[in-house]
DNA sequence: TCCCGATTTGCATCCGAATGCAATACTGCC
DNA sequence: GGCAGTATTGCATTCGGATGCAAATCGGGA
């Protein structure tokens, strides 16, 4: 396009390849290894090779090739990052601030995103082939593909879900302890019957966090608990308040949501399908402390993830796990944060 | 961990390192060249040959190494997105769409993620010496950036933004259409005074958007427009719509807001710092579709994106010009949307 | 059975940078 | 000025797979 493009000797675009350390070498007039040792951190140049190298360097535009690099030093500085459909929609931040954190360490992230968390298999293949030197996911794997990935010496780290009685490194919001809080919130405050959404069937989180629901609801002597079973997602939340009611007979004292979103949906549903006044004639609480969670229309009742510092946590761990592959595995729980919004009668809201 | 790694001719774990071409050839018996060609598509090797090398290969654990194919064949089989912090938090699922119509076409995606849409500096090297294929990306580029991925014969697609008067191929939303659907709805249904709350100032998409609304309002003979900034958040939107009543002195008829986030602030501060019912009081509308623009509580009217085709659009048309350099570049605006939601009082709601 | 053309296969080389080792250039010190 | 000791530099090789070309093999027809 660039008429320039047609003369003959010229270097970029339509001209010859670009350029190599070894171009770089010949018109700094010196080796190709001292070319590659400028470029380094730790290596061995005087500042007078330096200067020329530079100066040729950048004469030539010429940029060390990563690829070349990683064949050689067996280290591609990509980590793979394997996120779900899921997991992303509601989180949008949790991918932007793991990259940044990589970022930060000179980690380049290779995106994997799934149809469903279960799709996990046709990645992995994929993962392994491009050499990452880590993997962070957060979908779940089967013991085989974590035996497939161990094999390959490539260290995992575990977004929000862990493999049971594998002995893997994870990093997670305390989903059980926030499920208690909940739990104990609502009952204290005098609610006794109760309706569960949980979710997909897929979701290890959202097991996680039904079971811890379910187990205090019976510690604390509650048995009047139905349970529907939604997508996470809001439309989902709006059906699965609809057949909770119907299942029930009656709307319940208080809904526990898998997570927000199908919160909100549900508190929608009270409100617009069963004309019910929240919380002063049903509790809604959900999980995660999305956005619009927030927002003035639902303030929800719900715990918040402690993003920052669980990203933070995971990208280091991983970064750790691959610089010293001898280092254990290690499993950290972060506690969330109880945010009481005006979805739930609480104790010390209205007592 | 493993006892079997204790055990000395283990091949892989702790024992040696992972099995190349060579180790696959020397086991089946046949050249490395045979194995290369065993894992390509339209090489040429016989039922037999196919079937030894396989096998050996999976005694072997084997998987071609994507890093050395990538330094031969001159092609990485990555792509470069980049996104900045606002973006990917009001368009998760673009994202995981892209990375998925990528995949389909057997190509990864490196991901970048920016603080600032105006921080592209910092990335482009990065991207460059990872030798992508393509760059597919939402921040904006500078002259010179262009240049420098220019020079690379990197091909390069803009999502949502395009770099005035040059060259350039990208894939939008035609806002300017959208504006125009919004300001001639509210304009038609009576409304007389107008607020318009914009993006950030290094948001390209922000401006375009505010322009065009001001061009039609002025289009339409109005007159009376107060323009207060946010950061395309939510909290910042109720700020918005509080300066924007200071300002004013009274609220205006109408609000066209940026973004859908800063729209549903407006409602929820208008509602509750004003007291005013949105439609009846005030119209609120916003912009792109987002989830919980359709929340009940919000049922914002506004301009839906197509983010399934944008998408499919953006990556194909980065592969073509991947596939042929010489494509000259295309601009392709896919229309939205109009969603007539009861945050505004339009003509065909109430007339 | 023999020969020609079409497939298969192997050989040798290349992609671009990193690095151990040896050679060389400096540095300071006596 | 000479020498030991250190800091630079270059040489040669390596990483793992792709590919042009030549050699080998196969198939089938006469």
């Amino acid at each position: 396009m660039n008429k320039a493009a047609k003369t003959d000797k010229n270097k970029d675009s339509t001209g010859r390849r670009r350029a190599t350390s070894y171009d770089v070498a010949e018109l700094a007039g010196v080796s190709q290894s001292a070319v590659s040792r400028v470029f380094q951190d730790g290596a061995s140049a005087s500042k007078a090779m330096r200067n020329r190298v530079m100066a040729a360097a950048d004469k030539l535009g010429y940029r060390p090739n990563a690829i070349a690099r990683g064949l050689i030093t067996q280290r591609s500085n990509m980590v793979a990052v394997v996120i779900s459909k899921i997991t992303n929609l509601y989180y949008p931040e949790v991918l932007v601030q793991l990259t940044q954190r990589f970022s930060e360490h000179g980690v380049r992230v290779l995106l994997f995103a799934l149809e469903h968390e279960s799709d996990t298999g046709t990645v992995i293949e994929q993962m392994l082939q491009f050499r990452v030197d880590g993997i962070l996911t957060a979908a779940i794997f089967t013991p085989e593909q974590l035996e497939t990935v161990d094999n390959a010496d490539i260290p995992v780290v575990f977004y929000n879900r862990t493999l049971q009685d594998q002995l893997v490194s994870s990093v997670r919001c305390d989903q059980e302890e926030g499920e208690r809080w909940l739990v104990g919130e609502l009952v204290n405050a005098g609610h006794k019957t109760f309706g569960i959404v949980e979710g997909p069937p897929d979701s290890v989180v959202g097991i996680e966090r039904k079971m811890s629901a379910l187990n205090e609801l019976s510690k604390m002597g509650i048995t009047d608990i139905t349970t529907v079973s939604g997508d996470f997602g809001y439309e989902t939340g709006r059906d699965c308040f609809t057949r909770l009611v119907e299942k029930r007979g009656s709307p319940p004292d208080a809904v526990i949501a898998a997570n927000d979103a199908m919160a909100i949906g549900c508190i929608d549903e009270a409100r617009e399908g069963f004309g019910l006044s929240v919380p002063d004639d049903i509790s809604i609480v959900g999980f995660d402390g999305i956005g619009p969670a927030s927002y003035a229309a639902y303030d929800l009742t719900t715990v918040r993830q402690p993003v920052q510092r669980m990203t933070q946590a995971a990208a280091s761990m991983l970064i750790e796990r691959i610089e010293n592959p001898e280092l254990s595995p290690e499993k950290r729980a972060f506690s969330g944060k109880l945010i009481r919004g005006g979805s739930a009668r609480l104790r010390s809201k209205n007592g």
